[in-house]
DNA sequence: TGATTCTTGTACTGTTCATTCCAGGAAGTA
DNA sequence: TACTTCCTGGAATGAACAGTACAAGAATCA
């Protein structure tokens, strides 16, 4: 009933990117999304072309939202690799603990099932998780170990990430989480400090 | 055709499991079952009562599965916790590395989705990971460490465990998993040396 | 004002889904 | 052999699915 569209776009992909963090791609139905969003399905076709779309433009906006909180937390230390990678934890965390959003992490989820998402939305969750090492490796650059370990560092604490979204969900709590952290943080200290 | 069942059930188990381990629940249809299994509906209903049992079926025999590889490398050096460790991650990334099975576990995969599962299966599903974890635990059992840090270290493991299960389903190559575990098992190492 | 353009909600399409039903028929029992 | 039992495959069922079509209507611009 306009010319001009009647919402933000945003914030419906807000309401979109959390029906599919929660149910997974196969079980976020267009009635769920339309429910979530209050968007028509003339709406969410005209503005996203289809449902793999507006998937992938949810993980965008969700890389937009946390990506750029782990960036914060990552640079925050500069010097301080260990630090960083402390801080790092602390916001996925925080993330987990929020009763607002839900639990685990949309990236990881989309990852365990990228066998059965298209061909594109698949390789786009490959890129967002290289994105995420990448920043986890640029923070542990701060070092004098050498850059072979720091990679194998950055995918290990990519790793431990995936692991929290997983045990989250099954509802491992959040103190047992926290010691996983705990002994990541001191892997990287002691990788750290042997060398430098 | 018949008045005795005319499949073996563990094998009509094999096959489904393949199905829901490489799909997840959700996009493992019946039809796509009942061409796996090579069983029709009629039979798939009348052993197993639907899909979802058919699920935790195929979930316990997963466990039957792999869970005695794990037993096993897990108790196959009584005494040594760190290489009990390096045996049952060197379980783990064969079964990764079978190009006979897909990616990933099934485990943190439906771990993953327990959202999105039945009440039922989602306890289930919790059930294996605590049993995982209990079989870890045990085997580290055999050092000076005390119990809380032994606790931790089993739900780190099994941590770790799940990230191999997502990162390789994203296609993160053997290298870069055998990284992860090579400081993980140090992790433990360290651990276990520092108290005991 | 009037023509055009674009958004919007609803109704509709054809497909796929899990589940139920049932007729056909082999094994077991007497 | 006659009868019961129960497995089996395919057809039928109704719900849910992703995506399309379209009429109604607001904004823009002449």
């Amino acid at each position: 009933m306009t010319g001009r569209k009647q919402f933000d776009v945003d914030e419906a992909l807000d309401k979109a990117m959390a029906v599919f963090w929660q149910r997974g791609y196969a079980d976020a139905s267009l009635d769920l999304l339309s429910a979530a969003t209050g968007l028509g399905r003339g709406s969410l076709y005209g503005t996203f072309t289809g449902k793999d779309e507006l998937f992938r433009r949810a993980l965008d906006r969700y890389c937009a939202t946390y990506g750029a909180r782990y960036e914060d937390a990552l640079t925050a230390h500069p010097g301080d690799p260990v630090r960083a990678v402390e801080a790092f934890f602390e916001v996925v965390l925080a993330r987990i603990g929020d009763p607002a959003v839900p639990k685990g992490c949309l990236v990881a989820q989309s990852a365990a099932q990228s066998e059965v998402l298209t061909a594109d939305s698949a390789t786009h969750v490959r890129h967002l998780l290289d994105r995420q090492r990448a920043r986890i490796r640029a923070a542990l650059d701060d070092s004098h170990a050498d850059p072979g370990t720091l990679d194998d560092l950055a995918t290990y604490v990519l790793a431990v990430n995936q692991s929290l979204a997983v045990l989250s969900r099954a509802g491992i709590p959040d103190g047992e989480l926290r010691a996983v952290v705990r002994l990541t943080c001191e892997t990287v200290a002691n990788q750290l400090t042997a060398v430098g």
